[in-house]
DNA sequence: ATTACAAACATACCGTGTGTCTGCAACATA
DNA sequence: TATGTTGCAGACACACGGTATGTTTGTAAT
């Protein structure tokens, strides 16, 4: 299955080439500031190479958004897992939490992920790529907070969704106000627990 | 005052049929597959016209929202009055997110308010907007609740703007799943409330 | 080794869209 | 009535996105 392989090599490489250098710009300018000139100048190749591998501009961004959203889960699971030893569901989600706000700390990661993403690709599209990544880990959290009866009954789809733009929301704070979305966050979910 | 009465009429007129056009087009199609060329035949005017009005297309863009945004409130405070009369901090602030939920049941304005006018005119415009209108009555409801002691002692601000990141998701629920939406976000609260 | 083909690119081109600039007519003001 | 000002129409310049075509490089078959 090897035969090939030079082939595949140079391919991977202007990919890579352009899905990066458009992950810098996009993260810096936004989507709708960056044009196709600009991304094929700092990949080093033409606009010939963007279109053979990817459909339009779209495409290539929604590869981006892709591999953010990848990077971002890995980020995030790596966070939650350190720190204490507690255990427990809730706490469980309120680690969850606080790993995602620090993976967010990247302006770049919340303009491609947060502000752009949903106006480019539209709602359905990115909950489907978020479904497969960071969305999913909150929505086994959730089902397991509500099976071991941990907190409320509730829905645990639609709870999962609305702590997730909570977090999103929560992503944007600047600086000082970091603090007292953290805690707000946590007296929310802390609120859901069953008395 | 009354000298420029025709001038000012005929300036009016033109904006309003700008404006009124533009909205009907981005609500449909959304503000990157809208163009001005569209946007002028429908008004019935040039885009000469556009242009001496508004800045530019992002100018005008912003002009919808704030007008949207301002119907929204006058929406949602209509619905909100409504109903049974049952008082309390607590429950204004249930009844005035049920408010929000039905007033944003028109895909044009979701798609205008959330999704493409963080990405447009960037989050910290749209927030500036949004708390001159429904963002302002939101905070203040949350002071009141906390000042009467009702839900628990947090930072104000933080949770409006949480609890408003949170109804701008159930507010694109579809269908079936939006009672289910309604339902938690009456749980998370009233997992608000001291005990 | 040569031929035949396919894949990875590069270049040229076209349509469309945005913003500007100039001109003109209606209106206000003196 | 003369003169400035406002509201707007039309033409223009520039840039971008996508496509169509050409060229090179790698690969498989003979």
């Amino acid at each position: 299955m090897e035969v090939r392989r030079r082939q595949e090599d140079r391919r991977a490489a202007t990919r890579r080439a352009l899905v990066s250098a458009a992950r810098a710009l996009f993260a810096e300018k936004g989507y709708a500031a960056t044009s196709t000139p600009e991304i094929v100048a700092a990949a080093g190749v033409t606009r010939g190479a963007l279109y053979h591998h990817f459909a339009d501009k779209q495409a290539l961004f929604a590869a981006v958004v892709e591999e953010e959203h990848a990077l971002l889960a890995l980020s995030v699971h790596q966070v939650a897992e350190g720190g204490d030893d507690e255990t427990g569901p809730v706490k469980a989600l309120v680690r969850g939490g606080e790993g995602f706000l620090s993976a967010m700390q990247d302006a770049g990661r919340r303009r491609i992920l947060i502000v752009d993403a949903p106006a480019v690709l539209g709602r359905a599209a990115v909950d489907e790529i978020d479904a497969r990544h960071g969305l999913r880990t909150l929505i086994e959290g959730v089902n397991i907070a509500i099976e071991a009866g941990a907190i409320r009954d509730v829905p645990a789809l639609p709870l999962a969704h609305l702590l997730n733009a909570m977090f999103d929301r929560a992503a944007q704070a600047e600086g000082k106000e970091v603090d007292a979305y953290r805690k707000v966050m946590k007296a929310i979910i802390r609120g859901l627990k069953s008395k």
